[in-house]
DNA sequence: TTAATCTCTACTTTGTCAATAGAGATTATT
DNA sequence: AATAATCTCTATTGACAAAGTAGAGATTAA
């Protein structure tokens, strides 16, 4: 499940979201520029967004978007999944999005059997992480002060 | 870490090698014909993973391959990082294959923190599992009969 | 000598990713 | 009513990689 980067400024468009889901819109300029996302590629991500039902958008002068949902209830997972597809590393052991492989054995197959292990470990972990916990960690992360290379004493 | 064709080729041709690892040589059109992989492709795979040290190959009319060390030495993750680079979901947070993102703090950005522990969860596996564990497993699997559908006392 | 193999490089085709662009619709503000 | 700032939708582009395909050559057993 190599991310792409529509799949990452999506990620990082819902944190700003989230961060800001006290406010009744944020401005996709706004978005674009604290995170360094092209613009016209983030409408596209963003209204894509809303298709899944993850973001909705207020049109107009004052327009922008905001979570349709509140942050505990939007896992990684959904937001990955729409974006990127499965998230199984080989498509045959992928539940939602499966498709048969080419070789002799399926049922049997002792590689299939490892890669289930790995979608398992990988679903785990983006089903159980919100965006309120993506949230809750950036605060935390925010307060940590990073120790500069050059830091004498 | 979505495992490209190329990859999985690589490790089910492995597998084969493996499972042949007491023959002195497999010829590459055995291993094309079982497992349906086409024969020209499969000859770039292996050969690209003796460049890895990974197998080893007898030139000639009684040619072909075989593995370069015994199966215990050999890690899936060594395999698939030569095939297909980085284990991580994003470059920022690979050991090997790192590059900075674009996003405005790295060092306290959250989703990259999550992306670290699905890169961790991945790793914990292939790297645990050689190709000897994969040869078990399929041995194991060869001996319980698939369940038919249409089964019937 | 011959036939079967591996070796190496190059090419092609197809598709996807990451944008970019243009025209339109909607809405707050003046 | 006019305007400017937004979102909406579709199309296009350029770069790149993935998945083969192909051809000529080198090596070796029989």
């Amino acid at each position: 499940m190599k991310l792409s980067l529509r799949g990452e400024y999506a990620l990082r468009a819902l944190l700003v979201l989230g961060m800001n889901y006290d406010q009744p819109i944020v401005r996709i300029q706004a978005i674009s520029k604290q995170q360094n996302i092209p613009k016209r590629f983030l409408e596209q991500i963003l209204n894509d967004l809303k298709s899944a039902g993850v973001v909705e958008s207020r049109r107009g002068a004052a327009g922008g978007y905001r979570l349709a949902r509140p942050p505990e209830e939007i896992t990684l997972a959904v937001v990955i999944r729409h974006i990127e597809g499965a998230l199984a590393p080989v498509s045959c052991v992928s539940e939602r999005h499966y498709e048969k492989c080419s070789c002799p054995d399926e049922a049997r197959c002792a590689i299939r059997s490892v890669m289930k292990e790995v979608r398992e470990a990988v679903v785990k972990i983006v089903e159980r992480v919100t965006l309120a916990e993506l949230c809750e960690r950036s605060r935390n992360l925010q307060q940590e002060p990073v120790i500069p290379f050059d830091f004498v004493i």
